[in-house]
RNA sequence: GGGGAGAUAGCGAAGUGGCCAAACGCGGCAGACUGUAAAUCUGUUCCUUCGGGUUCCAUGGUUCGAAUCCAUGUCUCCCCA
């Protein structure tokens, strides 16, 4: 569908902090960083069809190799001519490596240097996910972003193992970078390192000279606070090349999502917009609020006054609260609707704030409103 | 009219002499969730001034001790006429 990788563009610094504001064409369609990018791990953001998702200005979309290689296998995907056709989405797709994998499903004795040894949750088989196989299997889902094979560090863990991992994702990176040969996808590197500031600086600046389309920052998010996590980021941006694309993986809490704006990062994903609305979430400027609680059976006014999404133009907090409270699904397309616009609008103003060079002002501001004293915290 | 079974917390349902303020499920209330093994998980759910107080249909009894045994009553369900 797509003949060539899009051109990421620097329009503009921030003045006062490393905030950046950019650009790229994709499919006659211009796209604006920074940017949130909903996930949708098996090739669907949960309970979304393509029009809810453009509908709130969803740019790209995140799928993930490790699932989408167990079920239904690449081939399959491929025999329907790539995730864009298979999934009817024209916007870009990033897929993820299955790094995030190694995190949350293997074991520490399952990873070695070949690559992970996992256990096929589905059926029990014994699975063997190497950087190699990774690209191999991204090359044939045929995604325009292709996430390199890491392993994402959990937190805390000692300088040894943080050393160690980060030296043979380095070179699990050059392994697929190796056999990486399609010419309509994009190859991202990750930066590991934990929380140690010369594994990080070491692990970038190792990437930059492999030269990939893009720079990730990989293993946040994973337990640390917030402190330590816009301290990853400090540490790995330093080093990443201003003409190329930053990625904080798997992090959207709104306030990361500026503050690590502010740090120089381009690109973010997370679930939680998603997932939050499966369990009756909501973000507002106000802060993040539970339509399960009994204060939202009779509130018959929209989850915001100001959000344009189709949740908040029809539908009442009372109504909402009743679907999620009845396990109704349609409550949790809502809720998902509206917590991927709430995202998508908040890149809009942080946006428009670089542009403005009032960053630092607009955090203030927001942290104000979504920590203030509102009884919805 | 005759025979049988039963009544336990908001609901359903265990428990049939002490380890019972009473399992478990549902419902209720709240919390967590960050490259999705997540429409999931956790806590809490008689009252309380946190010392304790009052409970297992009601009343009376047996017992050191009763949701549990006995008597009577009330109510419910089933079968036969």
């Amino acid at each position: 569908m797509i003949e060539v990788k899009f051109v990421y563009q620097l329009e503009k610094k921030e003045k006062h902090t490393n905030a950046r504001l950019g650009s790229f064409m994709y499919n006659g369609v211009k796209y604006e960083t920074p940017m949130f990018m909903p996930v949708g791990t098996q090739a669907t953001v949960k309970t979304l069809s393509p029009e809810e998702l453009k509908d709130a200005h969803t740019g790209i979309i995140l799928a993930n190799t490790y699932h989408l290689w167990i079920r239904p296998g690449e081939d399959v995907i491929a025999h329907a001519k790539g995730l864009h056709k298979f999934m009817n989405w024209d916007g870009p797709i990033l897929t993820d490596s299955g790094g995030f994998q190694v995190f949350s499903l293997a074991k520490p004795k399952d990873i070695t240097e070949e690559g992970v040894h996992f256990k096929n949750q589905l059926n029990g088989d014994k699975l063997l996910l190497t950087p190699e196989k990774s690209i191999e299997i991204q090359n044939k889902l045929d995604s325009d972003i292709a996430m390199s094979f890491d392993e994402c560090i959990g937190y805390p863990a000692t300088y040894e193992y943080c050393k160690e991992s980060t030296e043979r994702t380095l070179r699990w990176a050059k392994r697929g970078k190796g056999v990486h040969h399609n010419p309509n996808q994009m190859l991202f590197g990750i930066v590991q390192g934990g929380n140690f500031e010369d594994l990080r600086k070491y692990c970038a600046l190792e990437l930059v000279k492999m030269d990939f389309d893009g720079y990730s920052v990989g293993g946040t998010s994973v337990g640390e606070d917030k402190k330590t996590m816009y301290q990853m980021v400090e540490y790995a941006t330093k080093y990443l090349p201003d003409d190329k694309i930053r990625y904080l993986m798997g992090v959207g809490d709104p306030i990361d999502l500026i503050e690590n704006t502010i740090r120089g990062i381009d690109i973010f994903d997370c679930v939680s917009p998603t997932r939050l609305a499966r369990h009756g979430h909501a973000l507002t400027k106000y802060g993040k609020i539970n339509l399960k609680n009994a204060k939202y059976k009779e509130d018959f006014t929209p989850i915001s006054d100001e959000c344009d999404c189709y949740a908040c133009k029809h539908y009442t907090k009372a109504y909402i609260r009743h679907l999620i409270v009845s396990n109704e699904v349609f409550g949790a397309r809502l809720l998902s609707i509206h917590n991927i616009r709430y995202l998508t609008h908040l890149m809009e103003e942080i946006r428009e704030a670089i542009r403005n060079d009032c960053i630092l002002e607009f955090r203030d501001e927001f942290i104000k409103n979504y920590y203030g004293e509102h009884d919805e915290l």
